[in-house]
RNA sequence: GCCCUCGUAGCUCAAUGGACAGAGCAGUGCUCUUCUAAGGCAUUGAUGUAGGUUCGAUUCCUACCGAGGGCACCA
């Protein structure tokens, strides 16, 4: 990455003139006034304009750049030909593998009703994510919990509703699976056996809706009936937690002793009819999780969970679980009350079902939509705002620009190759220039994504490339240029990029529009 | 009451403690015999309030105001 030529280089100088000087070199694209700047004259005492001035003599031998300085002390660096050939060298270069193994679990909705629009945020983060980090070079295996125990009070509610007892959960379309099921359900001797059954039928849609409808693919569905109810793991994770003295008897039910590692009061795990905590369940879960050697979990949870965060990394360390935990909290998607939402509330129970979403909007659409936005912040969904801005979206101009180059290929003749700056004429040009710029940039956005998880990152990126791309257009006529060969090469690569990006989004990128 | 998020332009969102706080949409004014005008150019416009730390704060800390969420033997 040529980022880290430029920071190995700049450390290099800083070593040398600063030995005292210990901290990390800091160093970011920023197209305002160089290719890449850095503060690093800022941040090391005395003089900034002074040391700038010092460490600018030491740099100006790079063959990579050229350095200048500006304002208080910053040192700005533009990429010299050499320094874009070696740029544009390693985007093609292999990614790196890791031996880590990560574990992403996302949406992970109850198999009570069919998913809404919260619901989207999750599916469309996680799945980015997940594709982020194995661009990154990691192992990743995604996962989704089903809530299915028998045992479980929202499994009970739904067999209740089944068996003719109750009204939770209902909807029509709850109601035509139940009279599907009428023989099987009549035969179950309870309700944890009826709503199993029928929370059995809402997760195959569900699954057929996440697949198909919204495109992602899940490596494990992860049954907690199956998987941890009938293979005793609640009453493994239980002897565990006992045998370590943290579970005591209360009222007749069973406590964990969290308040010990700092939480706010002891949590029940086992309830006084015997019946497994959602936190037992959950303890259990991440207990199973991390047997399975994963370096890393990263959960993806709604904000509605985020109090149960703490007791999560508590139970964790008393089962000193081996590998690292990460909880991500994603904020609640609240509806804004309109027109369109009293008439939807009428018929769904005011709930926005992602489907239906998608349907309208599509899905590209969508995506872009939910993914845009970080992951903390607060939505305030408005269907009409939704139906207005997706006409608007600027997935549409980034799938534009893909459309345009996509055709520019098809148009010429002449059979591209691979670019390279070195010896290139069109380097000169500014608008290829630039390109080319936001082009090196992109196995940085993979590193940084990979890192702090920002993956609307991403989506910025995306525009970015297509407004580089868009203005090039604008300057620069490639079929039957003098430099056609080279310049398709730069389309070429560029749509490469663009389309690869887009691909992590999980957003196509159309040949025409 | 306690805890967690979040308050940025008219609207929806960006901004590793750094330079002049950026985009899109909306508004205003230009621009189509063009490799796709779903385009391009210009322009108006913002950090909730009050302090603190810092050479430098949208970012960190404190208080307040406002919005959402959580404080179960629900998940």
């Amino acid at each position: 990455m040529i980022r880290d030529l430029i920071k190995k280089e700049i450390e290099k100088a800083v070593n040398k003139i600063y030995p005292e000087q210990g901290r990390g070199i800091d160093i970011y694209a920023d197209g305002k006034f160089g290719d890449y700047s850095s503060n690093i004259a800022l941040a090391i005492g005395g003089n900034p304009r002074e040391n700038a001035e010092k460490l600018k003599e030491k740099l100006s031998g790079s063959k990579l750049f050229s350095v200048s300085v500006a304002g208080l002390g910053f040192l700005n660096f533009t990429l010299s030909e050499e320094g874009m050939a070696e740029g544009l060298k390693n985007l093609n270069a292999k990614p790196k593998k890791y031996k880590e193994k990560v574990q992403v679990e996302f949406i992970s909705a109850n198999p009570t009703g069919e998913l809404h629009i919260g619901h989207g945020r999750s599916a469309f983060y996680g799945n980015a994510l997940a594709n982020v980090l194995t661009a990154a070079g990691y192992k990743v295996e995604r996962e989704y919990f089903i809530n299915d125990s028998k045992e479980s009070t929202q499994i009970k509610e739904l067999g209740k509703t089944a068996l003719g007892k109750g009204q939770t959960y209902l909807t029509d379309n709850l109601k035509s699976k139940i009279s599907k099921l009428k023989d099987k359900i009549k035969k179950s001797k309870n309700e944890g056996k009826a709503g199993y059954l029928l929370a059995k039928e809402i997760q195959k849609d569900n699954q057929k809706f996440i697949e198909k409808g919204l495109r992602i693919k899940f490596d494990k569905w992860f049954s907690e009936e199956k998987e941890l109810r009938a293979k005793k793991v609640f009453e493994k994770t239980l002897e565990l937690l006992k045998k370590k003295k943290l579970a005591y008897e209360k009222e007749g039910a069973l406590w964990l002793k969290t308040s010990q590692f700092g939480d706010d009061e002891d949590k029940v795990i086992l309830r006084s009819d015997g019946s497994v905590s959602y936190f037992l369940s959950d303890i259990a879960y991440h207990a199973d999780k991390f047997k399975r050697k994963y370096n890393k979990v990263i959960d993806i949870w709604g904000a509605d969970h985020h109090g149960h965060v703490k007791r999560m990394m508590i139970a964790k360390e008393m089962l000193k679980l081996k590998g690292d935990l990460e909880i991500l909290i994603s904020q609640l998607v609240t509806l804004k009350k309109g027109e369109e939402l009293q008439k939807l509330s009428k018929r769904k129970g005011n709930v926005i079902l992602l489907k239906d979403l998608v349907d309208d909007l599509g899905l590209d659409a969508v995506r872009w939509f939910y993914l845009q936005k970080t992951l903390s912040t607060h939505m305030e969904f408005d269907l009409d705002l939704a139906k207005e801005q997706s006409a608007k979206n600027p997935v549409y101009y980034t799938q534009y620009a893909c459309a345009r180059m996509s055709s520019i290929l098809k148009k010429s003749s002449v059979s591209s190759r691979q670019l390279s700056a070195k010896k290139s004429e069109i380097i000169k040009i500014k608008p290829v220039r630039n390109l080319v710029v936001k082009l090196i940039q992109f196995p940085e956005v993979i590193e940084d994504t990979a890192k702090d998880y920002q993956v609307h990152r991403l989506t910025t990126y995306a525009y970015e490339l297509a407004n580089e791309f868009s203005q090039f257009y604008r300057d620069v006529k490639v079929i039957g240029s003098e430099n056609e060969k080279e310049l398709v090469a730069l389309v070429a690569l560029t749509r490469n990029i663009l389309a690869k990006t887009l691909k992590l989004l999980g957003i196509s990128a159309p040949e025409k529009m």
